[in-house]
DNA sequence: TGACCGGATCAGAACGTTTCAATCCCGCTC
DNA sequence: GAGCGGGATTGAAACGTTCTGATCCGGTCA
């Protein structure tokens, strides 16, 4: 048991529990010969800081949370390696919870963040209702959005331009020549598939002709290339919402004898690793995710450490084009 | 500012606050007239409990640490989001730290989790010395490995049985008539890609061809083909330490003209979402890990909870070959 | 009637830090 | 040698819970 505390150190090293703390927190406020001192006797002790003491007695603690509406999904894995990297170096603590799109677990896992005093909140809002957050705001907890711009001016927030993602997308399949081209999306209640969609139409001059699945993964690609071959009426360009499906429909198509990028061009989002090693590697469009989460974290960490000095800010990356040989 | 306290709520309800803590943590104890007035108290209120001060008195916190080698990898992301929901149901919150494969930022992350005085940690250890684990365990925190098998008995573990995994890859492989076969792997550091390298000539019966890459990307794969091509001699079949390895090779393979899986089958590792989708789909080698990361957090937290009863044990999980093209 | 019981509630002392006003000590100046 | 200034150090209060032993109260039994 861990039961070595300051005033064990202070003793040790002769010293007041006053002083030991001071050796912790504002080593400069202390002399150089009992700052030694002290830190001996923390080595020889084994001293580790209980954490809650401190937080309880300073008001605030050495920790954030993180909410993210699918951990599985790489594009929040990358989100959430930038936002560990960050925090671990500025000796925070991360709290990871995983909403999985329901609103009731989200609200649960603000509980225990909010419990846990958590410094501040990083969230990916699983629904628009704002209410929650200026709850959590309430009780002096920062809030930054992440993939999600903010409505209001006092908030922080870093998104990835969608819409200028989706017109980057079709307008590289005009300038290839493209006539009809399809979107492939899944389901059109995300925000993302919506923006990029509204984003491809801007660029295609009218509304897109769109093939919407319950799912985005491989599989659902795949049943996208069926329904678009038994239609008959292929477009020579087809667009999707992400790499999976764009791969699953590759596949499909190819199977069914259709050439990529011959028959059909095809452009992808995310640009996941396997993006580039596909049979035909795949053209797509790339977030800087990882950028992402160590902007949101900075954002944050500033908001909680210089409140005065703090501007809110809402970042919006732009993300870029990615050409392969599926559009070539 | 949140600023309501337990004394506030008693206030309000017209008790003690002893009698608030009791409702909050032994209800049973507590009359249903008096739960019920601090109930509402605590719903007008907006009273939140403070963990630190209650983690302080108690001695113990309603958090768990999750150390891993790497966030980016699928593998450790799957057994992330197994270990979140169950803590998360548990009502434990989860600190995740990245130790990205560097010995140094493990033993931050874990001082770090030290000073949360979390109840207990998970952890894949980025290398062999136990020293530093036994350290936590001496200060009452409970650690599960992960990924890797326990060497003591006093120690829960889970793990996925990797040697099985290359023996069951390379016997499917032999039954299938390959006489010539290539292992591709990361670095022959990591135990995954030995174990997985011993399974392989266990079944194989004599020492395989080993190309070694520094990563295991598809870029990597596709380096791996690239150096088989210009030595000449290509084999009937390649096995790869993961998916990714496999899938690049798979691609420079087939732009070279050489037939999966006539030519050469293939067989990779992880099964990832993907290698069902791929131009020629991937049999592979499928792992539990989503089912990894729950055990591990079961056994944590019961032997957090009921450390009287708690027995540890040493779990081996097998691996699952699924078969499809590219050895058909 | 009074002693006794048991469940519900209470009061106050912890828990291990940080903070802040108070104190100490030392060298300087006059 | 007294007085002063200022940096280093101290000691005790406070943070918001939980825990423990004590108290209260209504009812039962002799």
């Amino acid at each position: 048991m861990s039961d070595v505390g300051i005033k064990d150190v202070a003793a040790r090293a002769g010293v007041s529990p006053g002083t030991v703390s001071n050796v912790l927190n504002r080593p400069e406020k202390v002399s150089p010969a009992t700052r030694e001192k002290v830190e001996a006797a923390v080595r020889e002790l084994g001293f580790v800081r209980h954490g809650s003491a401190s937080t309880l007695r300073a008001g605030h603690s050495k920790t954030i949370g993180l909410s993210v509406i699918d951990i599985g999904n790489p594009f929040f894995t990358d989100v959430t390696a930038g936002v560990e990297e960050v925090a671990s170096d500025l000796g925070y603590a991360v709290i990871l919870s995983n909403s999985a799109g329901s609103r009731a677990k989200e609200e649960r896992n603000l509980l225990v963040l909010a419990e846990q005093r958590v410094r501040g909140v990083l969230i990916t809002p699983s629904d628009e209702d704002p209410a929650r957050l200026d709850r959590l705001r309430e009780r002096g907890i920062s809030v930054v959005l992440v993939d999600h711009p903010a409505h209001r001016p006092d908030q922080c927030s870093v998104a990835v331009n969608d819409i200028g993602g989706g017109m980057t997308a079709v307008r590289h399949l005009m300038e290839r020549g493209a006539k009809s081209i399809v979107y492939v999306t899944g389901p059109l209640t995300i925000r993302q598939c919506l923006d990029r969609r509204a984003g491809a139409e801007r660029a295609y001059g009218r509304p897109l002709r769109v093939v919407e699945m319950g799912t985005m993964n491989p599989r659902a690609g795949q049943q996208a290339a069926e329904k678009l071959l038994s239609e008959g009426d292929l477009p020579d360009a087809v667009f999707c919402a992400n790499d999976l499906l764009a791969l699953g429909l590759m596949r499909d198509l190819t199977h069914a004898g259709v050439r990529v990028p011959d028959d059909v061009a095809l452009v992808g989002y995310d640009d996941i690793d396997f993006a580039a090693a596909s049979a035909v590697s795949l053209t797509s469009v790339r977030q800087p995710t990882h950028q992402l989460g160590r902007v949101a974290t900075e954002l944050l960490l500033d908001e909680c450490d210089n409140p005065a000095t703090h501007a809110h800010q809402q970042i919006m990356f732009q993300p870029e084009l990615v050409v392969r040989e599926s559009t070539r």
